[in-house]
RNA sequence: GGGCCGCUAGCUCAUCGGGUAGAGCAGGGGACUUUUAAUCCCAAGGUGCCGGGUUCGAGCCCCGGGCGGCCUACCA
């Protein structure tokens, strides 16, 4: 087997055409079936309509050829006798993948199956690559990330997911500006881990000479701002956190946080679960909707519950902060937890709900009043002593955002960026940083303010039905594939562009 | 990171007690004037992920590696 016959099974003999530097289109498919989907079977429009899109489909008949040609919003027939189809003969040797543009009138033939009968047609780009099972697809999922040019135009599902992902990024931003938020822009690049408990991916900047962490979360430069007298502004960014990838993990995700002055956690929550059926009523014409195989009722207002209630409702543990650290960490390693030393009754008990409590809960409920050990950027709750604060949203069982009444006191958070640095040294890899500029900048004052951190991936699995992140980024982390081209492959070497080597 | 599983033609999948790989679709050639994954005929297409080992003989058994999936751990 020679290296060129190897080549001529993966790509065709480069077929040539004269392709047109623009091309003017005046109809979707979905727009056509939107308006002539009434025609009777046989009737003809006498109106003419140009499209453009990939061959998908082609049966040939000899005096004629059906097309089904796909665009951006869906497929429409092409029917092409001989008799009227110009350059018929080249017609008939379009390959499956081909794009093409399509001009002629509308009809519905005999079958009933609304069409396009050519009177010019151009290919757009030919393809190059054998078409995929025209029925199955493509099933191997790491094709489908890695050459997802190929699965967003093979797999509805996935084009679906990935379009409406979109939407909900565009229904948000309009939404949170329709009530005077306003959309900035920080720092990726940061100079301390902070703001998050997460591992950060280091980088280095060659002419600074320094080291910079890629930002696990934009939290205290929106802060700043708010500071700096921007009463209500939002980021929606890609954050990175060094960790596990998983169904609901990618390395590189993306975060909305919002900050608002003069509210507090409670105004958070109503904001959360009304965006959230916005979106739901958008995307899905629903609040009702089915999440991996259970309903899920996503209607404002949502059931509001304190960490310690649940673990009460779910164990019948009644937990305090008060309580005897070691007296916590015995009934925590009853629950299976493992105790570490320099965890304190706070961590404890966030530990003892994570493992009894937080996987039996559907949702959508806000799990209110987070110990004060493990909140270290939010506010002193105002009645209950050790408690902050805080809530994370469970919805489909998974937490879908964490949000408080910010902590403003720069003292206050002095220490607890103090604490942060003794949990560090106790080997927490995930402790946060100290920010001094952060904390000169709470000294100028910080007013009341409610924060907000949703994690977008996870809203849009939730709205999208999908229960792998990678379905709804649109290219997941992957490790490199080495590809190799027919052009520089060595000889020993394999000329193929799709398989690993 | 740990455990389990997978990798066969461009795509979707078969095959076997270890005896040298087969079909559909796509691609090539041909037939067909209303098809709907069109149909029919012909020909072609494989370093069975890679590298070792065992064996007279390995896609199949063993070891190592690569890439992926699921579960698990951390987090959103």
């Amino acid at each position: 087997m020679t290296e060129e016959s190897t080549e001529a099974a993966e790509t065709t003999e480069a077929r040539t055409f004269d392709i047109p530097y623009r091309f003017e289109v005046d109809a979707t498919t979905a727009a056509l079936h939107a308006e002539h989907d009434g025609l009777e079977d046989g009737e003809e429009t006498g109106t003419t309509a140009t499209v453009a899109g990939r061959l998908m489909l082609k049966r040939d008949q000899g005096k004629i050829v059906f097309g089904v040609v796909q665009d951006g919003t869906g497929r429409i027939q092409i029917f092409a006798p001989a008799k009227t189809t110009p350059d018929f003969e080249a017609f008939t040797k379009l390959s499956l993948g081909d794009w093409i543009g399509v001009t002629g009138e509308v009809i519905k033939t005999r079958r009933g199956e609304l069409s396009i009968r050519p009177s010019a047609w151009t290919v757009l780009a030919p393809t190059r690559r054998p078409f995929p099972d025209k029925w199955h697809g493509i099933t191997d999922p790491d094709t489908r990330y890695r050459q997802r040019y190929v699965d967003l135009w093979v797999s509805e599902e996935s084009n679906a997911a990935l379009r409406a992902r979109s939407r909900i990024m565009s229904l948000t931003r309009r939404w949170l500006e329709d009530r005077d938020f306003m959309e900035v822009e920080t720092p990726i690049f940061h100079s301390i881990a902070s703001g998050a408990m997460a591992r950060p991916f280091t980088t280095h900047h060659n002419a600074l000479d320094i080291d910079l962490f890629l930002r696990i979360a934009p939290e205290l430069y929106l802060k700043r701002l708010t500071v700096g007298g921007f009463e209500r502004v939002f980021e929606i960014g890609r954050v990175f956190r060094n960790e596990g990838i998983s169904t609901r993990h990618n390395p590189e995700f993306t975060m909305l946080e919002l900050y608002w002055a003069y509210a507090d956690y409670h105004d958070v929550m109503e904001l959360v679960e009304q965006l959230v059926s916005h979106l739901a009523m958008e995307i899905c014409g629903t609040t009702t909707i089915e999440y991996d195989d259970r309903e899920l009722d996503l209607a404002a207002p949502w059931k509001r519950a304190s960490m310690t209630d649940l673990i009460a409702e779910h164990t019948g543990l009644d937990l305090s902060v008060d309580m005897d650290r070691d007296v916590l960490a015995d009934i925590a390693r009853e629950q299976g937890v493992e105790v570490k030393d320099h965890y304190g009754p706070g961590k404890l008990i966030l530990e003892i709900y994570e493992k009894t409590t937080e996987s039996q809960l559907w949702g959508p409920v806000f799990v209110t009043d987070y110990p004060k050990e493990v909140s270290p950027l939010s506010r002193d709750h105002r009645s209950e002593p050790g408690l902050t604060e805080r809530f994370e949203a469970i919805v489909a069982g998974r937490e879908l955002c964490n949000a408080f009444s910010e902590l403003i006191d720069p003292d206050e958070q002095l220490e607890r960026f103090e604490g942060q640095e003794a949990d560090r040294a106790a080997g927490d890899a995930e402790a946060m940083g100290m920010d001094l500029d952060y904390i000169r900048a709470l000294e100028y004052g910080l007013p009341p303010t409610g924060g907000l951190g949703i994690g977008m991936d996870r809203l849009v699995m939730l709205l999208t039905g999908s229960t792998t992140i990678r379905d709804v980024v649109l290219f997941p982390t992957l490790r490199a594939e080495q590809v190799h081209h027919a052009d520089d492959a060595a000889p020993e070497e394999n000329a193929e562009g799709s398989q690993t080597a």
